[in-house]
RNA sequence: GUGGCUGUAGCUCAGUCGGUUAGAGCACCAGAUUGUGGAUCUGGGGGUCGUGGGUUCAAGUCCCAUCAGCCACCCCA
């Protein structure tokens, strides 16, 4: 009988991480959740599929959205199943909140990490099957603009917890250009597609932005000018608010900058230092479902990863779902991106390839007991550790430990065993320390949390 | 979705003008005297050259198709 083997191959945009950078991931997870759960943030999880028309109510992503279809239907039946696969998580939410609308106690704050699909073309730091962690507050016909301070102080606790380097959050409220855009003469119909073309400014620089808007007519020369003087000038964040409260502008314009103004003193008082929050005038979003403030996130020494994390307010969550007025604030980060970008950029490092820091060796058959003995003491105190249960020699054992990466190795044969003790192996320096099996729990806690 | 580029070992790639049994580095496995890893040395396994067709005495190499991957745009996390 011939077997035919099938090419194992990757599917593109469906990363699968090998057990070093997963467990970075899950390190990265378990600190996310507690963040978030720091605030009060309960978790909740929805199904993978919605209806599709759920999914597209908001419109203009049909195309991104897997379906869901059997691969063989009977005569007469439909393959067609109408459930597709979610791109993101707010949709979803919206639908579960309406959906749960009686059960709910409002102001809702919950925290959702799922995967999500997108039916897109791949690239670096584009796929088609990624986490997304999601934190909202969804307020019952009215949600204090305090709120939106949080979500900084979250991201700000968030990022410094992870370690991955120097990081900013740029701020801005919707309201503020929207009001001026308007102000300044812009119908109301062109002014997301010139706060779209401000949003690439990073990208395609101040001139190119203005010739763009300039060949749309959404504005004229003068009004240009203006736009352009208020959006390129750098300014402190303290510097920036008193001006904008000497621009004139619609009370659009005037409430998005009360707000701004007093987001940005609540996000000082909840502990997030000047240096680490920017009004950036810039930042826009491209969904036009937000309604006020909105942030982005960026690591300062790798400018090139983009935002690690965005979001907004919003003044509706869930109006397809049902007649009530649901505010909300909230914020996701992208973390499968996050990951792959910090592992390409060398921020952070998949080198451990176990979760456990100490391997115990076996040297004699007979002594097999004695060696699953220790690692009980040693798990029973806390200690992940794992056995070597496999007939080889000491050395190879060791040149397993260190390709795995753990930290000690514990070593023991007859005389240890006759003395009743056991040699701890530092792997990183090579050093040898011979304690006695009461003390080893001890000793290993100490060695570890040196470290 | 639109456009461009690339498919040779597990990975990164070399392979001349088409010419004999297709190469390297890394990785993997084994060994270098009894219970000590990362280094070095020696040896070893592993490829129907993405797939299908065509041209030719002869195709990894040229042509066509197809599939896959990468990149840019678009969109966004």
């Amino acid at each position: 009988m011939e077997r035919q083997i099938q090419k194992p191959t990757p599917i593109s945009g469906f990363p699968e991480w090998l057990p070093a950078e997963k467990l970075v991931e899950q390190r990265f997870l378990d600190r996310i959740r507690a963040t978030y759960e720091a605030y009060g943030f309960t978790p909740i999880e929805t199904a993978a599929v919605e209806r599709a028309e759920v999914l597209t109510s908001k419109g203009g992503m049909e195309k991104e959205i897997y379906a869901l279809s059997r691969l063989a239907a009977g005569e007469g039946e439909e393959s067609e199943t109408g459930l597709a696969l979610h791109f993101d998580l707010t949709v979803p939410t919206a639908r579960y909140v309406a959906l749960n609308y009686g059960q709910l106690t409002f102001p809702f704050r919950r925290y959702q990490i799922q995967k999500v699909w997108r039916g897109e073309r791949p690239q670096a730091g584009r796929f088609r099957e990624f986490y997304q962690c999601d934190i909202d507050v969804i307020g019952d016909g009215q949600l204090s603009i305090v709120t939106d301070a949080e979500i900084p102080a979250i991201i700000y606790d968030l990022f410094r917890e992870l370690a991955i380097g120097d990081f900013v959050i740029r701020i801005s409220n919707r309201k503020i250009l929207s009001g001026y855009l308007a102000h300044l003469g812009c119908a109301e119909d062109a002014v997301n597609g010139v706060l779209g073309t401000i949003d690439k400014i990073e990208k395609i620089g101040a001139d190119k932005v203005r010739s763009e808007i300039e060949a749309s007519g959404a504005l004229s020369a003068e009004a240009l000018d203006k736009v352009m003087a208020l959006i390129a000038t750098r300014r402190s964040n303290e510097e920036l608010i008193s001006h904008l409260y000497s621009v004139s502008g619609n009370e659009r314009f005037t409430t998005g900058v009360d707000e701004l103004a007093e987001v940005v003193e609540a996000v000082a008082a909840l502990g997030v230092p000047d240096s680490h929050l920017e009004i950036d005038l810039t930042i826009v979003r491209g969904l036009d479902y937000y309604t006020g403030t909105i942030y982005e996130t960026r690591l300062v020494d790798h400018p090139e990863i983009g935002s690690i994390c965005s979001g907004g307010r919003y003044d509706d969550l869930a109006s397809h779902f049902i007649d009530k007025p649901l505010p909300g604030v909230g914020i996701s980060i992208g973390l499968t991106r996050l990951l792959s970008s910090l592992f390409k950029a060398g921020v952070v490092s998949a080198s451990a390839q176990s979760p456990a820091p100490v391997l115990v060796t076996t040297l004699e058959r007979e002594q097999t007991g004695e060696y699953l003995k220790l690692a009980r003491y040693l798990r029973e105190g806390g200690i992940k550790t794992e056995v070597f249960l496999e007939p080889k020699k000491l050395g190879q054992q060791l040149k397993y430990a260190d390709k795995k990466g753990f930290r000690f190795a514990l070593i023991a044969g007859g005389s240890e065993f006759e003395a009743g003790t056991v040699k701890l192996k530092n792997l990183v320096t090579g050093q040898e320390q011979t304690v006695a099996v009461g003390q080893m729990v001890h000793v290993l806690h100490q060695k570890l949390a040196q470290e």
